[in-house]
DNA sequence: ACAATCCCCAGCGATGAACCGGGGTATACT
DNA sequence: AGTATACCCCGGTTCATCGCTGGGGATTGT
């Protein structure tokens, strides 16, 4: 788990996909890239990875681009970032042989992991666009 | 939060000061580095680190080494990878403007990681080295 | 046909991880 | 005093990954 500038890229991404997921119209790169001010070039990058992973599903051709390929709802934040940092990283890192101090290190790494990722879990995409919209609606009030 | 190489040495020498803790005599960089099969110039940093953060103490010359800088039970996982990994790795992150997403997604990244921390610091160094001895006792259970 | 859009692969600069080496400095023992 | 034994500090090397850019190709609507 890195979550790095990676993953906050596509989590970003794919919030903007999220608010034009009833529209049934896909989004392009493009249009996503300048709205959340992602390199285009890079964010193509991590939307590949998405969809290889099936998160999101991609149109070729003009008038292409992505959509969503389930509700935001059913999409949490732990698949998005397991998508992005590759989840082969702890695959097999016991290479060299377990002593019983590297097992216990081991499964206490694992043990906050999993709390970390516990809480990924509990977070849909949906989740995250009502805590935005939320948070707009607070901006606006301070405006007035 | 990275808990790669560096860290999990760190907790295997601590590991390490931590049985030796009762006997008072320090424990010298080969002897720990011979033990759990680190390589000892890199450990020789790693304790450096340990030092200059107080978590452990250094006696130089001739039948010198490491000892704990207080008890095992005092000292938690938490402020281990704090020490190795360096906490201002996150200190300043909203370099660029904070849009309400940014926002949305960063305070959902401090929440993950809090938990993670959290299970770090409900360990102390003593807890794992009694879970390693239970560990051991098994083992020989077993071989028998 | 043609333009728009996604797709794949390749590379580049910077950063950090893991590690090694050289020379300095404090301490204990003789 | 002298010497061996440790720690101390600074720097370099190698390798992988991150963030990012570019060059073509494949597919689709008009």
């Amino acid at each position: 788990m890195e979550l790095s500038c990676k993953s906050e890229y596509a989590l970003l991404a794919l919030l903007e996909l999220a608010a034009h997921y009833q529209s049934g119209e896909p989004l392009q790169i493009r249009q996503i890239a300048a709205r959340q001010s992602i390199p285009d070039r890079y964010l193509e990058q991590l939307l590949a990875s998405l969809r290889r992973h099936g998160l999101v599903r991609s149109q070729r051709g003009a008038k292409g681009g992505y959509l969503l390929a389930r509700g935001p709802w059913q999409i949490t934040l732990l698949e998005i970032v397991d998508c992005i940092e590759g989840l082969d990283t702890q695959a097999e890192s016991h290479h060299s042989k377990a002593t019983p101090e590297k097992v216990v290190v081991w499964e206490t790494w694992q043990e906050a992991y999993q709390a970390a990722n516990a809480v990924l879990q509990g977070y849909s995409l949906q989740d995250l666009a009502e805590r935005r919209d939320a948070k707009q609606q607070l901006d606006i009030m301070y405006y007035i």
